[in-house]
DNA sequence: GTCTATAAGACGATAGAC
DNA sequence: GTCTATCGTCTTATAGAC
């Protein structure tokens, strides 16, 4: 009944099972790490959280380090640039695209509980590998860049001044968003919801008030 | 010669060598967890550090975590007091005081190169250890109600409105500082010095904006 | 007070059974 | 493709020499 076909092939062939096998070990992977940190888990304990034993893991993997790399290479490719793409097409007016901003960000720390640990985890073990300190930094101008021209958009709908320095409020931006995460993860009651739309307002009140208002 | 009076004490007690032991072993100890990090680190590698061996570690600490929290209580319990008062009781301008608040958060940026890879690495420690977790927050919290007292008597100065949520202004400045040292740390470029005193300048300016201006 | 030697265990990684 | 058994290394911590 449940197999009608005796002669096909499994509902998983061995390809797939596999690649799901590498699924479960990348997610419990992500746990562990996240609970343990990277020197401090062992493979021992992701095996075992996903379900296997560490035949499986090295089976799919090379050791520790590769899995760490795969999760850390899985996280940073799409976020950011998604993140902008959200909140960069739209006919909206100034004001609901800085709040869709800050809603966006809210909704991104908080989808994943485990997000300032990783991205903490992954930090550290960036600053200590020089090959992936150069990655991490190449991905942050990338993002800044990237914000900066969605920035530099948004002012010229709003027919301001170029003279602003887009970088530099980008930086600031995305440093404030980190902190405020971080903090976040440390006691959510010291991080409301709308502290981040706060701050990004103020933020560009101040510009306003430098730069000069909407002509 | 060297000896003039073999009958007094060596020119150290034995109780300052083991206490110049000591601070040995905690020095040792921060560089070689701001490289290896908590997990990384074994007692042995720090002891060499410092020119002795795990004995002597073991018979000043009683393991590689009391090691650890020494070093994370010693570090706590000065640093944001004093920079307070640096910048607390002036009767300068508000835009002196201003900058000089920015000058002396890039100065202990500066002033130690591991800052935020501790930082990083107390932290991490203390989501995984509750105790430490409470004693984190605690502390930030009064950190965050120091700084918006010294605001609040800033903005008394100059008359503004008791409106302003310093709360929320002292958390945003005090994340904002912290994602600033973390990429300060990550790539030097990204953040120049200046961008700090930019950074309030542009709060405070939006602040202005909101909640009126001098009297 | 510090060092040397050693115990007891966890670790990452591999080889071969199934 | 996954599991079990095992190797060699490194770990924390202790006991006793000096």
């Amino acid at each position: 009944m449940t197999e009608p076909d005796p002669g096909t092939p499994p509902r998983l062939s061995r390809k797939e099972a596999k690649a799901r096998t590498r699924e479960l070990l990348l997610d419990a992977a992500t746990r562990v790490f996240a609970r343990k940190g990277y020197a401090g888990a062992s493979v021992d304990d992701i095996a075992e959280a996903a379900g296997f034993t560490i035949g499986a893991l090295y089976s799919n993997f090379s050791g520790k380090e590769d899995l760490f790399i795969e999760l850390l290479s899985a996280r940073s490719s799409t976020r950011m640039a998604d993140a902008l793409a959200i909140v960069g097409d739209s006919d909206a007016p100034i004001e609901q695209r800085r709040s869709r901003l800050a809603d966006h960000l809210v909704e991104v720390a908080a989808q994943d509980a485990d997000l300032a640990v990783l991205e903490a985890e992954f930090w550290l073990y960036a600053m200590r590998k020089p090959d992936f300190h150069e990655r991490l930094t190449a991905q942050f101008r990338e993002n800044r860049d990237s914000l900066a021209a969605l920035l530099a958009d948004w002012a010229q709908d709003q027919g301001r001044s170029g003279a602003i320095p887009f970088e530099g409020l980008s930086t600031i931006l995305l440093a404030l968003f980190q902190g405020l995460v971080k903090l976040r993860r440390t006691d959510p009651a010291l991080v409301p919801d709308d502290l981040y739309a706060t701050a990004i307002r103020w933020l560009f009140a101040g510009l306003t008030a430098e730069y000069g208002r909407d002509s």
